[in-house]
This record gives C-alpha cells, structure tokens and sequence, in this order.
DNA sequence: ATCATATATCTTGAAAATCAAACATTTTTA
DNA sequence: TAAAAATGTTTGATTTTCAAGATATATGAT
C-alpha cells in the first residue's frame, strides 16, 4: 500500500467519522442538517449572500433558497436586500440564530479538543498548520 | 482566537470542502450520493453487514435498506444471508460494483495527490501519522 | 423446553434535501 | 441601448432520511 493509498484511506475514514457524528449531532438537536450546515457557515460570516453560501455548502442555490427560507421561517436568519445590487440578498443569522450557533459550534470544540487529547503540542501546531494549507491551496 | 478554535474552524472547512468536492464528483457521475457513500465502505470490505454499514455510514439501519435495495437493483452489490444468524445480511460488492468502486477510488486518489501536492515529505508523513491517531481514537 | 428480552433487518408514512431547468430581475458589457 | 451575464427564486421530480412499528431470529434465565 503507497502512501497515498494510505492517506486516501484516512481521509475517508476521517471524513466519514465526522459525518457520522455530526448527524448523530444534529438528530438530537433542534436543527435538521442541511439547517446545522447553513447556521454553521453563517456564524462565520457577518453577512454573506445566497450564491457564497451555496458554495460554502456546496449546493445549487436553489437547494440554499429552500434552506433559508427555511430558517427564515424559524426565525434563525433573516434576508436582506442591498442597495448596491439590488439582485442580492444578504443572509445573516438572528440572535435566535446566534445561540443555535454557539449550542453547536460549543459541541464541534469538545470534538476538537477530544481529538487533539490524542495528540502531542507538537503535532497539534503542525497538524493546525498542514490544515490550513490544504485548505487555501486545495478548497 | 484560540489554537482550538482555529482547529475548529479549519477542520469545518476541511470537511465542507472535501464534501463539495464530493458532491461535485458523483453529480457527473452514474452514481447517487448515497449510493457513492456506500460504495465507498463496501469497497473497503469484503463482507459487512446492515448494521455495520449504517454506523460506517453514520445513518439508521431503515435508510441503509432503502440505499441498499437500490443497491441490489443496479446490480451494484448483493444481499447474502447467514447459516450462523439468520437474521444477518451480509453485503457486498458485485464485479460491477467493484468497477464503481475503482472509478470513485481513483478520485480520492487525485484528490490525495492534490492535497500533498502542496507539502513537504516530512509534512505528508507527520500528517497520515497525526490522522492515523485520530481515526482510531476518536471515531 | 419455555418465555421474556434483545438483536438484525425491513416496512411504512412523512418530511427533508437535492437537482436541473425555466423564470424574473438587475447589472454589466460590447 | 441591446445582448449577455449574474443573482436569486420557482417548479417538478427524485433521492435521502428518520422514527416508529413489524417480523424473524437468537439468547438468557428459569
């Protein structure tokens, strides 16, 4: 087996690890998931409009639309037009929004903190610093 | 901002990342999202069966039947019952299936060498490593 | 051996999630 | 200004999912 087949194989047990405990998560919360995935990208952003929230979440804005129409509806996140370009509607989460936010983003840092209790100081700087270059360069 | 919180953060940009990109990989595919999922835990193993299949895949046993059946009726895996406990099914992939699972697996495998494109030696060893140790002690 | 309990899977009915394509509106470009 | 591009919504259909209940089988205690 290469190293990368190897690397190949973590990732998706990785991958799939997380899923599952973010539904599991999430099926014992208020919060359906494409819900949990949108009040997580929003708790991020100020302000963030349709299209970059769909690319966020990695679905057609017509599957966003639902979903914040949606959340609008329980009153987790509100629409806002612009002046600047009057096609754009500014999503942005209420303070109702705001706390399902933090009920769960508190849940992914006990997760955090789980996994880094395996780990050294050492390999937690350089996994941080391997992420975030995966990150900028690959997503 | 804490080093946990930055983890925090880039690991949700890690798996919303790597699950754009896997959405956009099966929608040009024959495949469905499930049905990929799947596939992909099947493929790792020559036998599992229904219950081990959902906690791969992070859902209830009644869904796994319905993506199952599915499954069964593309002629992607098959269904195969035990002397030992009747009541077990155990699950595998068909030759047709396999070649699914090579085609999707080929993928990954881009996706691997995209991401360790932008490392050094030591970086992509530390990280399979430091992966290595999460998956088996926190999933 | 029998009965109660546990386990593995499937079924049912409903809701959530998703897409592609068509549409409306607004902005940009040529 | 007219055509092209961009943003977001709607529509119609399919896929995905869950919880709860049903079925069949296995296990454990008496």
């Amino acid at each position: 087996m290469t190293i990368n087949e190897e690397l190949t194989h973590e990732l998706l047990a990785f991958f799939n690890g997380f899923s599952s405990w973010e539904n599991s998560i999430v099926r014992s919360s208020e919060l359906t998931v494409s819900e949990a995935h949108a009040i997580e990208v929003l708790g991020e952003h100020e302000k963030i409009n349709m299209k970059g929230l769909s690319q966020k979440l990695g679905v057609t804005t017509g599957t966003t639309t639902v979903t914040v129409d949606r959340l609008e509806k329980k009153n987790f996140a509100r629409r806002e037009s612009t002046k600047e370009d009057r096609r754009v509607n500014l999503i942005s989460l209420t303070d109702l929004g705001r706390k399902a936010f933090q009920e769960h983003h508190d849940f992914h840092m006990h997760l955090t903190e789980q996994m880094m209790s395996v780990l050294t100081d050492d390999e937690i700087k350089q996994f941080l610093h391997t992420l975030k270059k995966i990150n900028a360069e690959t997503f």
